[in-house]
RNA sequence: GCCGGGGUAGGGUAGCAUGGUUAUCCUAAAGGACUGUGGAUCCUUUGACUCGGGUUCAAAUCUCGGCCCUGGCCCCA
């Protein structure tokens, strides 16, 4: 008896039925708004991640030497592979490039609610253009994967990174030590919060102010301009932020989608590389940890040896969507029983067997492979939750019928042979 | 890496405070009773104290450590 590794899933015949759905939904949904699919090694060049997010991520995956002595590692997101294979085509593909993909990851980390060590997500991404467009597609997609699943209990909670790093660095405060701390404030009470801030050199106006914008939350038209004139004229920068942010509120709003979204400036992401909009998904009571983020990243296909090119995408993790889907019961049930089970008595193997082909090419059929007695090949058919039995008797066979029982009723009847037959092929 | 809760057959459990017969019950699975009919019933079988050390005449029970599960922190790319 050996033990699974920590942190990682058995995946049983039962748990099929609900992940065939949700992934099939999701692809639905994504190929709905012209993603295409890709999917990507599961190893790469340990420095394809680190160049993206530091060398002390090494410590967070799985990262070791192959024979020939390179490092490599398994890939702990998938953000940096398709960096990778866009950078490789960059100048044929037709842009916007937009490509969705279901893939596995590794994290050597702490498993916990909805975080496991190796986990399956999901990633959608437009890359080559920048507009406000591209980012209201990325937030409408990520809207209808919730949707698609039976969820509606969630929230786009939408920023843009932008507002809040002019808003420090018109201060005179520096904005990368103060995003760590921004990201914090729902984890740490008010006072650690202010002493944190004080810590940079935030001072009592400008505290006030911040909590003005960070504490702002609401339909994105209503509260825009509400941050408009708390920041002032913070650079062009901000505009171009406040422009787009407006575009997109108006977007969703045209959309039908503004109802799922709300404006949230306390959104940035932690010390992540996304440059300018940013969202995080919450539960509507935000009784739970994120759900999960994306935002856009237009630094990064340069950093890793691209010509520069704006990109946007989200990408949402299978087990926490499980978890979800499971409490809000649209998880679906396993029934996986065959659509037909063939009972035979005596000698009839030729007329089971081409019965049992002829179904075959329409359906699912199943019948006894230890010769099994009539009453426990019945039990068995019972057992694995078939709908109907096919009795093939010896008797059946010289007045060329079939038994035919539908095993929720109860209900049996004869049914010629060629009748049979025939109603199959229609 | 840090803090808390937990671990008894495949699943669910009783027993543990107060150490003491062959570890309880339900369920599941396999086989059988039934020789042209499943779900019921009955019979048989499979099957567990997470692992290791300590205390003790004696440990599922007390104690220490590991492992795993679980909630959170760090991190969240």
């Amino acid at each position: 008896m050996y033990e699974k590794l920590r942190g990682v899933r058995d995946f049983y015949p039962e748990d099929h039925i609900g992940r065939r759905h949700m992934h099939d939904a999701l692809y639905a949904t994504a190929r709905s708004y012209g993603f295409k699919e890709v999917t990507t090694p599961s190893i790469e060049p340990l420095e394809l991640i680190t160049k993206k997010s530091g060398d002390a991520i090494v410590n967070e995956i799985y990262a070791f030497q192959d024979k020939g002595g390179r490092d490599i590692c398994l890939i702990p997101e998938l953000t940096p592979s398709i960096a990778r294979m866009v950078i490789s085509r960059q100048k044929e593909l037709v842009k916007p490039v937009k490509w969705c993909s279901l893939s596995r990851h590794w994290r050597y980390e702490r498993p916990q609610r909805g975080r496991q060590r190796e986990f399956y997500q999901f990633n959608v991404d437009i890359l080559g253009v920048r507009s406000s467009r591209a980012d209201f597609e990325t937030i409408a997609c990520g809207i209808d994967c919730m949707l698609s699943l039976g969820l509606d209990n969630f929230r786009f909670h939408i920023s843009d990174r932008t507002l809040i790093e002019q808003f420090f660095t018109s201060h005179g405060i520096d904005a990368s030590q103060a995003f760590s701390i921004v990201d914090k404030r729902t984890k740490v009470n008010e006072g650690e919060f202010r002493d944190m801030l004080s810590g940079i050199g935030v001072g009592d106006e400008c505290y006030e102010q911040l909590e003005g914008l960070l504490s702002l939350n609401g339909p994105i038209h209503e509260t825009l301009p509400e941050v408009k004139e708390t920041l002032g004229a913070c650079g062009a920068h901000a505009d171009d932020a406040l422009t787009t942010l407006e575009e997109i509120g108006s977007l969703l709003e045209s959309y039908g989608m503004d109802e799922h979204c709300t404006l949230d400036l306390s959104i940035v992401r932690g010390l992540a590389y996304y440059t300018d909009m940013v969202f995080e998904v919450f539960d509507k009571r935000r009784s739970m940890r994120s759900l999960f983020g994306g935002g856009r990243y237009d630094n990064l296909i340069e950093l890793l040896g691209g010509q520069p090119m704006p990109a946007v995408g989200f990408a949402i993790g299978m087990p926490l969507l499980e978890l979800l889907m499971r409490e809000e019961g649209t998880w679906p049930e396993p029934s996986f029983g065959p659509d037909y089970f063939v009972v035979t008595i005596g000698d009839v193997e030729r007329e089971a067997f081409s019965l049992i082909r002829a179904l075959r090419a329409k359906t699912t059929v199943e019948y006894d492979l230890s010769g099994k007695n009539l009453s426990n090949q019945m039990n068995l058919a019972n057992s694995i939750g078939a709908r109907r039995v096919i009795i093939v008797g010896e008797r059946d066979v010289k007045s060329h019928v079939f038994t035919v029982k539908d095993m929720e009723t109860g209900d049996q009847q004869q049914v010629p042979m060629d009748e049979f037959y025939k109603t199959l092929k229609e």
